[in-house]
DNA sequence: CGAAGGCATCTACCATACAAGATGAAAGAA
DNA sequence: TTCTTTCATCTTGTATGGTAGATGCCTTCG
């Protein structure tokens, strides 16, 4: 085990450190929307020259985390509630046409899915709200893998950092008790191949989180635009 | 007009012109999947020095037309029938996403969408393929548009790029005769405020493309993972 | 006192040089 | 002949210097 190498694994360059690095920092807030930063400030941060980390800028800004302005400075962009909105919409889509499909044809969908709320209540039952999180995000991605579009959920992932800095501003207010009880009505829906009842049960999963928004934006004009 | 700037133009970089030089040359096949390039090669083709090009190709990378594999080389990515498969689910997710809102709140949609096909019934009867296909980009841009999700439309777009390889090689077996008359069924059921029969009209209007893949990879095996 | 222009000082952009891994052909040994 | 090893020559990754444009302070002039 340990770093046992098989077939191309494209070992990890400064740049794409670089990347991690900054993402984390931008999604758990502390780098906060607006802040303004440069490529000279972050190289030096980070002990490296300003090539890599330009690199990373351009990532970055493809993933719409960043806002490269030329010439002038390139700041940490401020979240857009359209586009909250909009990424919501995405995973909306995506999230529903997987749970018809497999609602239409279960297979052994539904056992998988029962595991992993057993997990997930065990990580409730002991209030480890950061473990619930990714069990919560675990169960969404293995929905799309047992739909056979685990490439999709990517796409979701990609645009969910979006959602996540809303998230993270509202943490500890997640209800996963109420969370839990969706999953099961979910992958009740999906066993008894109930396209419709699948279908509609997760459009109010995901319809929970839409109320906070306005708040969090009350709560912190400054992050958005 | 020419160009007068207002408000925040970005002027265009340099690794945005090869950007999209490069983009168009690997989507119309002149630079084939499985080409091996370079940042060296590249640079000198253009004028221009490698950095701007190692940026562009970061970003190609990012969009899944390049491969950069660390220290060996660049290659154009070959067109994998998995993602092309993945790509179309995301794109009928969203799209039948869109025509469900549309049809469920017509307003006047069904009024723009009449005006689009005139347009492509002109395009049609003057076998002007090219224009037909920019119209029939536009018209699903403009469902998106009319449903509030215009961003949502650019996330199939960049997408879209792995499919737009494909239909370049099937280039001329387009019937836009078909395409039209699908156009109106799905206006009609918008106009007519009826989801299930819009949906329907849309599954059906985008599965007709999936027939060809199998045969256009017997026709270019070499350009397929 | 107020406004306009100069100018130091930021920024990202681009070019160039060097470093280090990967590759393949050629040379040499079995 | 066949396998091994070396090495010239590719590639991308990183570092650094110079350039042009944007910004804001500060001087200067009305």
């Amino acid at each position: 085990m340990g770093s046992a190498r098989v077939l191309e694994v494209t070992e990890e360059t400064m740049a794409m450190r670089v990347v991690g690095a900054l993402r984390d920092d931008i999604v758990t807030m502390a780098l906060k929307p607006g802040d303004v930063i440069s490529e000279s400030d972050i190289a030096g941060r980070y002990g490296v020259s300003r090539q890599p980390v330009r690199e990373a800028f351009i990532r970055l800004a493809q993933q719409g985390l960043l806002l490269i302005r030329p010439k002038r400075a390139t700041v940490v962009k401020k979240i857009s509630p359209e586009g909250v909105r909009q990424s919501r919409f995405i995973r909306e889509s995506i999230e529903v046409e997987i749970i018809r499909r497999l609602a239409a044809n279960p297979g052994e969908a539904a056992d998988v899915l029962k595991r992993l709320i057993d997990d997930q209540e065990a990580a409730s039952a002991a209030n480890d709200s950061r473990r619930f999180h990714t069990l919560d995000e675990l169960f969404h991605r293995t929905l799309a893998r047992l739909a056979g579009v685990e490439y999709a959920w990517q796409l979701i992932d990609d645009h969910k950092m979006q959602l996540d800095r809303v998230r993270y501003l509202t943490l500890g207010t997640s209800s996963s008790r109420v969370a839990i009880d969706e999953h099961k009505v979910i992958t009740a829906a999906v066993a008894a191949g109930d396209v419709a009842g699948a279908e509609a049960a997760m459009r109010a999963h995901l319809a929970r989180a839409e109320i906070l928004l306005g708040q969090t934006i009350s709560a912190h004009p400054d992050y958005f635009e």
